[in-house]
DNA sequence: GGTTGTGAACAAATTCACAGCG
DNA sequence: CGCTGTGAATTTGTTCACAACC
């Protein structure tokens, strides 16, 4: 079912195709029928060979002299993506982090359904945060076999991230997704993705500092356009 | 002050450098005086060649034999990521997410102090959330002028988000780090990042549904490594 | 004419492997 | 002897440029 075209994706394919999927569906609620590499580029902010070049990935979609057919595309691509199917999440942590992915669209909406949060202040259990119910850390196992849980998130404070992610890799969860700023490790077998917000600022800052450098020191031509704006948006 | 070893930073290890920093202020606090890049790559996720190669970009900060200076090696990572200044940051959004933001550890902790929250909503200006005071989003320039802001965060709907950023480029923000799951474009010259929590999610499913897929027809030698484990946390 | 799809050229990043040093 | 630092080799990713096609 993978790999329709025979290749297998580059990795960085894979992390570019949520983004143009999301402008795809943007592009087919406003009734758009088809779209150009170049067009898709400039709302995805990647350049229109770098659009093609990843799309070839999924297969031949397109038809020269027109482009791509937005609805086939966006179908290709949830199928590749396995986004045909639910991916069960259950959130550990009820705070607001918790809450607020909870929320967010794109989770519960696009095929990651929220079926419950965990959280270990027995106060919180039996309410419900953003329509979703909250259980006990304990309960995860009962939960896993119930829903069929797909991913496990972490939005914990960091020092209960290690744990939650022993009791969620325990209970069978086979992918997790740590929001915490923590590092965790996971049994061999289990996938791990993390983000962590304050990186992202420190990496703005770094090119702040570094732009900033450059203006008071400049180089060769009085000015280097990869350090000023769309460059930095990679 | 920048390319202290004469090379520009490659951006991949500037993406990483971060995660080092968090191990190494981790270890520093356990009172640890050294550290070997086997170890530093372990804690990181990482493999330790790559290790070396991104730490000799700050210099040559090691020692044969036995390895890194803790300390010192936080002292010149921080200088190189331009954490030993403050970068004040604003919060657009107020909600969950905003709150969550506000309280992150790694936030108002390592150099990035949270000093505003702003929202449309003129029921919320006023209040504290996260011990942060809310403003309305029409004194955003007030508060770049007075508090010198490095960073915006948006932190609001997907709709907002776009007028959330036009706001803060006018008001001469130069970083925007974006979290609304929408595509914005921001002035040249402003630097954007994007962080799209559900993007997050959808390169996990892939992951899962390529690794279902590839132990149900196994390719070669009936089982790849690349991908199980470890190598999916990269 | 317009746009895709893709080899080929190029660039960046990773990994190897080992000399060099403490 | 152990571990760093780094050239060289390899792999991965990007961009170019143009033939193929609608």
């Amino acid at each position: 079912m993978v790999e329709r075209a025979g290749r297998r994706i580059p990795e960085a394919t894979v992390a570019r195709l949520p983004v143009y999927l999301r402008s795809l569906l943007a592009m087919a609620d406003d009734k758009q029928a088809t779209v150009s590499s170049e067009r898709l580029a400039e709302l995805a902010g990647v350049n229109a060979a770098k659009v093609r070049k990843d799309l070839s990935y999924l297969g031949s979609y397109g038809t020269r002299g027109v482009g791509y057919d937005i609805e086939y595309l966006v179908f290709q691509m949830s199928r590749e993506l396995g986004l045909t199917q639910d991916w069960p999440v259950v959130i550990a942590g009820a705070g607001n982090l918790g809450a607020a992915l909870a929320n967010y669209g794109g989770f519960g909406d696009r095929g990651f359904p929220v079926v419950a949060l965990v959280d270990a202040d027995k106060q919180k259990v039996g309410q419900k945060v953003a329509g979703v119910p909250v259980f006990h850390i304990d309960d995860i196992d009962d939960l896993v076999a119930e829903h069929d849980i797909a991913i496990g998130v972490i939005a914990t404070p960091a020092e209960a991230a290690q744990s939650v992610a022993d009791h969620m890799a325990a209970a069978g969860i086979p992918s997790i997704l740590n929001f915490a700023p923590a590092l965790i490790t996971v049994p061999e077998g289990v996938s791990l993705r993390k983000v962590d917000l304050a990186v992202e600022l420190q990496i703005l800052a770094f090119h702040e500092q570094r732009r900033n450098d450059e203006l008071l020191h400049p180089k060769t031509p009085s000015f280097d356009p990869e350090s000023l704006g769309e460059a930095i948006n990679a």
